[in-house]
DNA sequence: TCAATAGTGTCTCTTAGACAATATTGA
DNA sequence: TCAATATTGTCTAAGAGACACTATTGA
């Protein structure tokens, strides 16, 4: 470690990165491998070092980049949990940070797999996570919902080529509501000309008519 | 002071305070009177200090209160703003919160008022301000708009008691657009019944037909 | 031909904007 | 009565949901 002072206040971030696998929305949690919450399922995380971070969202992803081993095309800050009793090594500060996971990579994780993980079904949610973990799983998860709501597309959980019901399955996912295909089309159309372009020639095909691939525009970002 | 060790890195909360003075948003700034970027003008702001603070926004709270006398009817978190560069002081850590003062208390201002201060017309800001605290009230303006322009009402902007006009003429000060006195009143009843009610009796009166008041509901939150 | 899903068209209903009409006061 | 602003009503246009229709493939 590059530490060189202690940190006062103690200094960390916490991940809730979220990808689609089987049609439901997941999360990832990881073991703790140390006190305190020794054993306790917890968000993905690490302390801040000041030494190498150049600022707190730096740090969120080289959590996850040295931790995991993920470079995430989405990293959002969300809120600060903060105080003097929410972990008893002291008084404290955390930033929680909403990270999404193209679907097509959510076996990716590689890296120093110190601690062990499990993608955590959202809908199944009732395991109690260490620190206040749980309390901000569910405000990352509710500016997930919100945003999509909101009719920001969620591209960065989608693999790079996609079709426009792969797009929709995975809003409806998240969201928990069902779309009208054909008005979710024509708001595509209408709304999101700039962030979607059909791949020329390129089709998905099954046992029905091919559907025409698409993928997210250079430069489109999560907003 | 309370502190008992320093802190690294540094915590400040820095507050971006609107209201609507003469029919324009304004902002409160103070001159800074130490370094760094003494006699700077920036946002009103403090150092944590853990010893007295619950958490964050209670230190947002804590330096209204103790730097200006006032106690803040909203007081939400935005962003945080950190590194290394930021502040010469050091490796440092700002949150910024967004508070909303009445209409009705823009000279309660009284406490140990240490600091020059002026409310700013947000439609003049050309002044640089100290640190990166341009950017943050940038971002602070940012989510009031935007909140404000998905229907969320400004009641804490106004008097305990106000007329609709009032409050039309408020959010148009806040967007910058004006609103459609007939929809607006439509859009009050049909999605706000809960938030708002009428004070029995009571009218401001002129010359013209008298003007119903109304107040926020207890426990109304700009939410 | 049929099952299956892609993609499009159309009708209707709701909602929001535009604008007009009415209401009530002080002067 | 008039000026001024509060309050309400109505017409219309745009957008969204419901639903049906057509398109294209593999089996």
């Amino acid at each position: 470690m590059s530490k060189t002072k202690p940190l006062f206040p103690l200094v960390t971030v916490d991940i809730a990165l979220f990808t689609i696998d089987g049609g439901e929305l997941k999360v990832l949690l990881t073991k703790r491998s140390n006190v305190p919450f020794k054993g306790c399922w917890s968000l993905p995380g690490g302390v801040l070092d000041p030494a190498v971070d150049d600022n707190l969202l730096a740090a969120a992803n080289r959590v996850m980049l040295t931790k995991l081993g993920l470079t995430l095309p989405h990293m959002e800050e969300i809120s600060s949990a903060s105080g003097a009793t929410r972990d008893p090594r002291g008084w404290s500060i955390s930033m929680t940070y909403l990270a999404l996971l193209p679907m097509d990579q959510i076996h990716a994780i590689a890296g120093k797999k110190v601690d062990e993980i499990e993608w955590a079904n959202i809908r199944e949610r009732r395991r109690k996570l260490a620190f206040d973990h749980s309390g901000l799983l569910d405000q990352a998860l509710e500016q997930l919902r919100r945003k999509v709501l909101a009719n920001v597309l969620p591209l960065h959980m989608l693999p790079q080529k996609f079709t426009l019901t792969q797009l929709q399955r995975t809003i409806e996912t998240i969201t928990g509501m069902p779309l009208e295909k054909s008005a979710f089309r024509r708001r595509l159309k209408d709304q999101h000309a700039s962030d979607l372009e059909a791949v020329p020639g390129e089709y998905e095909r099954g046992v029905q008519r091919p559907a025409q691939l698409w993928r997210a525009t250079k430069d489109y970002r999560f907003h």
